[in-house]
DNA sequence: AGCACGTTTCCTGATT
DNA sequence: TAATCAGGAAACGTGC
């Protein structure tokens, strides 16, 4: 059995070994990377990353941007603070950069470090969330950037969902809600889960509360382990059929009965108060339009794990790969629990007309920036355009 | 109040 | 067979 000291030296060993200079040798990116609207800190943060303070560096910088040395070290000073047997970690699993460190999910940090690993992920968590929040909350990047922090970030908790791919968190998506909100008005089925949805101010706030929903209401059972491309996909027939395991058959007898004709028909089928509740409170501000909302998922890397991936950065061609899980993010955003990808992907193709996107023949979910979307290029968004 | 805009909702039919 | 795409039609919510 080392001890914590023992422990220390081995990591100071081989924090010494890998990084021999005092200077921390701080990645291109963090020279270089700025967030075009929650960078105000971020920038000081950035430069004062040498300096070093109580803790270590690492806690000046969000992990993502970490660098090994700084893992290492921050490793090192939870070893060193709970004083856990060094001996029992695995040296491989400490040079890892903030990145592949934030990919992981829980059950891989129990698996990777053992006893420590609750504490270290809890402790990233922290650190993540401390370093995500935007400054100026108005602004509609910072928006959707708070919205997939929160949408991410507070799953995390229930274990019974992550993967080991470090995505599962993504998978915890509620697909289905809608129809189920539809449902619930005629057999108050998920009361708890809609009134928190219809209670929230503003979007941006619904996060946490989303996380609540996943407690208080069945949801759970509608959730998805599986992820596409990789693990599976919502297009996945099993996968559909237990997302909307409810609705469907709702579907199917609503239309059952009557066979409606083309276009959006009145709202109708809704309780009274939940209506009334939506009408006095519909005062979102308009500004983020869902071509935007698209752009700042994928313009946050570290956030948009598994829900969208660049094709073509340079040409801005960009696929879903949780489209479902997309539309219900958009969803919580406007407040509708009841988006689908289907009713998303049809606002997209308006975008076509305008040129905002452009078609990208023969392949499924994927799209392309057009010549009237902005902000999306590398240029743009380092410049913070 | 009325209009424009940007969706949202639902549909049919085609394609993958 | 089902998911997705394409696009028409009309309703809706919001800002002006």
């Amino acid at each position: 059995m080392a001890t914590s000291s023992e422990l220390s030296r081995i990591l100071n060993n081989a924090n010494g070994a890998v990084y021999p200079t005092e200077l921390l040798p701080l990645p291109p990116m963090l020279h270089t990377v700025t967030f075009p609207a929650s960078g105000i800190n971020k920038t000081a943060q950035l430069t004062d990353l040498s300096c070093g303070h109580m803790l270590g560096p690492w806690q000046q910088v969000n992990p993502v941007y970490w660098t090994k040395k700084n893992v290492l070290d921050w490793i090192e000073y939870h070893v060193e603070d709970s004083k856990y047997d060094a001996s029992l970690l695995n040296m491989d699993y400490c040079y890892i950069d903030g990145v592949s460190l934030c990919q992981l999910s829980r059950e891989a940090f129990l698996n990777m470090y053992g006893d420590l690993g609750e504490r270290l992920y809890q402790n990233l968590e922290r650190l993540r969330l401390k370093h995500d929040i935007p400054c100026d909350l108005s602004d509609p990047l910072n928006e959707t950037y708070t919205l997939l922090t929160d949408f991410l970030g507070n799953l995390p908790q229930i274990p019974t969902f992550l993967n080991d791919d470090g995505f599962g968190l993504l998978d915890t998506v509620v697909v289905g809600c809608a129809d189920i909100k539809k449902e619930r008005d005629s057999c108050n089925y998920f009361s708890g889960f809609s009134g928190d949805m219809t209670a929230l101010s503003d979007g941006y706030e619904s996060g946490s509360s989303m996380s609540d929903s996943h407690h208080s209401s069945p949801m759970g059972s509608l959730m998805n382990p599986s992820s596409p491309e990789s693990t599976g996909s919502e297009s996945d027939p099993e996968y559909m059929e237990k997302q909307f395991s409810i609705n469907k058959s709702f579907v199917k007898q609503e239309r059952g009965v009557q066979k409606r004709g083309r276009g959006r028909p009145p709202k109708i089928n809704r309780g009274s108060d939940h209506y009334l509740e939506t009408k006095k409170s519909k005062h979102a501000p308009r500004g983020t339009h869902l071509w935007e909302f698209i752009r700042d998922i994928l313009i946050h890397p570290e956030k948009n794990q598994g829900l969208m991936k660049w094709e073509d950065r340079r040409d801005g061609v960009f696929k879903f790969l949780k489209s479902e899980a997309v539309a219900q993010l958009w969803g919580q955003k406007k407040k509708n629990s009841s988006m689908t990808y289907e009713k998303l992907s049809r606002a997209m193709r308006y975008y076509y007309k305008r040129e905002i996107l452009e078609r990208v023949d023969g392949r499924r979910l994927v799209y392309k920036f057009g010549k009237n979307a902005s902000g999306w290029k590398l240029e743009e968004v380092s410049l913070g355009m």
